[in-house]
RNA sequence: GGGGGUGUAGCUCAGUUGGUUAGAGCGAUCGCCUGUCACGCGAUAGGUCGAGGGUUCGAGUCCCUUCACUCCCGCCA
């Protein structure tokens, strides 16, 4: 029999009334009577009530034990009498009459209570991260966590994928976010990088002829952080198959994705066949490429209405001559809305650094007509016309932005998620899933003029090979997609690129001799003139989908051991400095701005 | 790199127009209490008001600088 325990403290039920049992866990809370004292005894799987009173020889030393302290029991089961079970409890119909106790592990003064709903700063949280995963919450999004991976793998397998494992010192790559960086002890002056996914030796597990593969692959990328992006590192479900088209791999990814979502959470999926969104209209009618589908306000493009002559609205007028775009969103039956609706989004806009939004509504007495700052401006064929545009009816009203199409794309798609949180237009219980196709090969940086990769450079132009027009590569469409859910992007993938000479034609576009692709990217360019098969792959976010199934805003509440915004561990102080010795050994110096 | 929010007891927070000795709940310590499950009751301890500087007769409160945490922009193929 084992010393701690004879069962958890989730199991015992009536029918184990009359035994003797030992059980060991946390003293989640203590309920002092003076003579009488019940101790909730915790540990991962739930909570049994314990007592004991002061005919016992303990009781005074169990009185004063701190809360937290680990204790095992030796007692007996005793069905509690009707009138105080307590059904919040699975065990709540017994409680275990406790005999003698031993302290197995003493706890100091809490720095924060672990038995409490309430929230704390982060900063304690993280440093003291073995207390806060006690607490329920967090504790049983970590489980959720672990449940949801060790389901992914069985699906995986049961499609016939091959779990391989890639290596985590590996090569720097130019492309990308930033890298982290390992010094070599026995290749003094050079480095290794963390890699920000398994993108090439994935590839190569392709060229390797291997055919299906997966990982639940740790990803690294020195970035900033955001709610729903952990700094420094996370996970994917990396996966890549051979012989493939883009259909062949939304199949078994919307089969998965679907799997998963029914089978941790309760919320309904909008669509289980996902909509495919052409990039470009993504942009359009959401201004994004991770568009909320549950959200149902759509943009539209306005900028034709500014060139009539009864549009007097001059200001818009001018910019849009000079090229710039008007884009607006209609809000249904909002005339009744204060004017405080309006000026409230238009501060909104102003705050968020663009320069505000028009609006007006539509009313009709005699004629159609517009009320609100800018309503003048138009006549009542041009509000028809925009009427039949974006499918607004009287009643409804239209808020307008003009600036430059980037601009203009983002502050509509902000004041989208902004104007349908004011009108509560958002289902919190259903999951929207798209994906986003087409994405173009390349786009021009706004600051440079230079042509970049716009995703992944090793991405498969669409079209006849042949014929691609590489004049003009930003007309240039990729076989590249993302899938969202619910405005937040949890994966992207591609059809790659498995010809070398085409690839090198991409590169050359981007800007690098044929000498650089061959040295940056050695193992791939050079695996790829050996016979490759066609493949292509996607890798979907763990953290984001497991933050999705747990209902949280934010990654760390998923994430066992998070770093904070500066990607510091809090808890075990990293990153730290070392000393001369490790930095001689490496043939470092450091050379610090001050 | 830039912008916003927060920072007062171990924890969560209140603190009025700048005005006496900075408060509450939880936690801790001590005492009372034999059916609680957020047990109850009483008492005690616990404060560099994030830090530094300034204005003022007087600063938790106003101003400047700075630090920490966080959210957002940039960044994240």
């Amino acid at each position: 029999m084992n010393k701690y325990r004879t069962h958890n403290c989730n199991e015992l039920m009536q029918d184990n009334s009359e035994q003797e049992v030992i059980l060991s866990g946390w003293i989640n809370k203590k309920r002092d009577h003076g003579n009488l004292l019940f101790i909730d005894l915790r540990d991962n799987y739930g909570i049994t009530q314990c007592i004991i009173d002061k005919s016992n020889e303990n009781f005074k030393l169990l009185e004063k034990i701190q809360l937290e302290s680990v204790i095992k029991v030796n007692g007996k089961v005793v069905k509690r009498s009707a009138d105080t079970i307590n059904s919040e409890l699975k065990t709540g119909e017994i409680e275990v009459d406790i005999n003698s106790f031993e302290v197995l592990g003493t706890c100091k003064e809490l720095p924060m209570p672990v038995f409490s709903d309430q929230e704390y700063a982060e900063e304690i949280r993280l440093k003291y991260r073995f207390l806060d995963l006690r607490r329920k919450k967090i504790h049983d999004n970590i489980i959720l966590r672990s449940k949801v991976i060790a389901f992914i793998r069985s699906e995986m397998f049961k499609l016939g994928f091959l779990e391989f494992q890639t290596p985590i010192l590996t090569s720097s790559s130019p492309e990308g976010a930033r890298d982290f960086l390992v010094p070599s002890r026995l290749n003094p002056g050079k480095f290794y990088a963390l890699p920000q996914a398994p993108q090439q030796f994935k590839q190569l597990i392709m060229v390797s002829g291997f055919d299906k593969y997966f990982q639940i692959a740790p990803c690294f990328r020195d970035e900033d952080a955001r709610a729903d992006r952990s700094p420094g590192e996370f996970y994917q479900l990396d996966m890549e198959m051979s012989f493939v088209e883009q259909e062949d791999i939304f199949q078994v990814v919307e089969k998965l994705i679907v799997n998963v979502f029914k089978n941790f959470s309760s919320k309904k999926l909008m669509k289980e066949k996902f909509p495919r969104i052409p990039y470009d209209e993504s942009m359009l009618k959401y201004g994004s490429d991770k568009p909320d589908l549950r959200n149902p306000l759509i943009i539209s493009d306005l900028s034709n209405i500014f060139t009539r002559e009864d549009v007097t609205f001059e200001i818009f007028k001018k910019l849009v001559k000079s090229g710039s775009k008007v884009r607006c969103i209609v809000t249904k039956n909002t005339k009744e809305k204060p004017r405080s609706f309006f000026d409230n989004i238009d501060k909104w806009a102003k705050e968020q650094g663009a320069s505000g939004l028009a609006y007006f509504t539509i009313e009709k007495n005699e004629n159609i007509s517009a009320k609100g700052p800018v309503g003048k401006f138009f006549s009542k064929e041009a509000l028809e016309a925009i009427m039949k545009i974006t499918g607004a009816e009287v009643g409804d009203s239209i808020f307008f932005a003009c600036g430059k199409i980037n601009d203009v794309e983002k502050i509509t798609s902000q004041a989208r998620d902004k104007i349908a949180k004011d009108l509560d237009l958002i289902d919190e219980n259903i999951f929207a899933f798209c994906w986003i196709v087409n994405y173009p090969m390349f786009e021009k940086n706004e600051v440079t003029s230079k042509i970049e990769f716009s995703h992944n450079p090793f991405s498969m132009p669409q079209g006849d090979i042949k014929n691609i027009d590489f004049e003009n590569p930003l007309n240039i469409k990729a076989y590249q997609y993302d899938i969202v859910c619910n405005g937040i992007e949890l994966s992207s993938g591609a059809i790659r690129n498995h010809v070398p000479e085409l690839m090198y034609k991409l590169f050359s576009i981007a800007g690098y001799e044929k000498a650089q692709v061959d040295e940056k990217f050695s193992g791939m360019i050079n695996a790829l003139s050996y016979g490759a098969p066609p493949h292509g792959g996607i890798a979907p976010g763990i953290d984001r989908i497991v933050m999705l199934l747990a209902n949280e805003k934010n990654i760390r509440e998923v994430t066992m051991f998070p770093m904070n915004q500066n990607a510091q561990d809090l808890m075990m102080n990293a990153p730290s400095e070392v000393n001369e010795e490790q930095l001689k050994e490496l043939g470092l110096a450091l050379k610090l701005k001050k």
